[in-house]
DNA sequence: CATGCTTGGATAGTGGCACTCCCCTACCGG
DNA sequence: CCGGTAGGGGAGTGCCACTATCCAAGCATG
């Protein structure tokens, strides 16, 4: 309760119809942006300011509906950006551009003037930070990985092709943030089997 | 710095070969650790608490690889326990088991005494939300996505099988936690991908 | 119409977490 | 011998996601 009334300080949820000078009126409509909400920070854990550009790009009325993903993605959690003073960032760079060659989305077709796109830097810090501990992540490496995500991203997309055109971006935003615990939950299991199958001698 | 010392505390890191009374001595090992420790807190996101108990299970001696493993995966956060309040709940729970049913995994190979494991509620409280919210997520819908991380956790097992079996365990934990971002960099990158590739148009 | 409960809105406070600062002692290099 | 630095303990800081308190304006009830 508190809580919704915190929401709405930050903007996370429309303020109710005016009914009188003290009362306002919630709807259904409503309603669901509050579930929404709730599912995008505890489930999807992305932190309230996110939330709030998340859904902030759907209401962004006039653009495209890949400008409006576009923005929505831009504004979820990407980590810390590479750093560009480590010569290890360098090469972790050409790692990623190589992988992107080789399964090739250069640059998944964004036009070229964008700077790195949140989602690379992600990928270039996490390369960065691997290859620094030493372990393998060469672009022949990530190949596989990098399959498999593209696959998954055509799953995406046909499940957000179910919905009207209107919907969409709210489902492929809603479907990106909250698949990723599912992702990673049936990520885990699969390799206790694995490791069971593989290792079981142990 | 400052830093280190507080890991000290929070006891991630091992303290030093004590060398004179208030002088130790850190060698390349302790190096490694403290960057395995900020990789895993500033890449993977782990909180300070689950990156000691990960850790802490690299260290439990006389163990089999598998249980070593089940441990430090335990530790892993796993977001909100299902509600069970919630009737919601127990048919996730029916999507879930059908879902594990229809890949081949019925719980992972664990004993069967095993309560729910971690990754296992993540997967049920995701699908309870998804479902309130009204996304698709039936077994069917979800069966792509398991296979898909099938694969992954295929090439995880790969990963770590090119490393001395003593090393095994540390590297499954970290390329499991390290990997996540590179995951869904990658799912984000090809989403746009396929996106600009069916909504040209617009 | 009086009364008491609820609602909405503003403001201030709480608890957790990840550091960060300060200070003191012991040492080491010059 | 002495200035600077590492180690160690404890207290403090800033941020974040709530949460509790107040107050005035309804509405519901007798």
């Amino acid at each position: 309760m508190a809580t919704i009334k915190y929401y709405l300080r930050e903007g996370l949820l429309q303020p109710g119809r005016r009914i009188t000078a003290t009362l306002a009126e919630y709807d259904e409509e409503h309603l669901r942006r509050l579930r929404l909400v709730r599912a995008l920070i505890q489930v999807g854990r992305l932190p309230v300011n996110s939330a709030r550009e998340v859904l902030a790009a759907l209401h962004e009325e006039g653009l495209s509906r890949n400008r409006q993903l576009g923005t929505a993605v831009w504004a979820l959690p990407h980590g810390p950006a590479p750093d560009d003073t480590d010569p290890a960032t360098a090469s972790a760079r050409r790692t990623a551009d190589e992988l992107l060659e080789r399964v090739g989305w250069s640059h998944g077709g964004e036009p070229p003037d964008a700077p790195d796109s949140p989602p690379y830097q992600m990928l270039v810090t996490a390369i960065t930070t691997l290859t620094r501990l030493g372990y393998p992540c060469s672009a022949a490496d990530l190949e596989p990985y990098a399959r498999a995500m593209e696959r998954i991203a055509v799953d995406d997309l046909n499940l957000v092709e179910r919905y009207a055109p209107d919907e969409q971006v709210e489902v492929a935003v809603a479907l990106t943030v909250l698949y990723e615990p599912v992702l990673m939950g049936l990520r885990r299991l699969a390799q206790a089997r694995e490791s069971h199958r593989r290792f079981e001698a142990d």
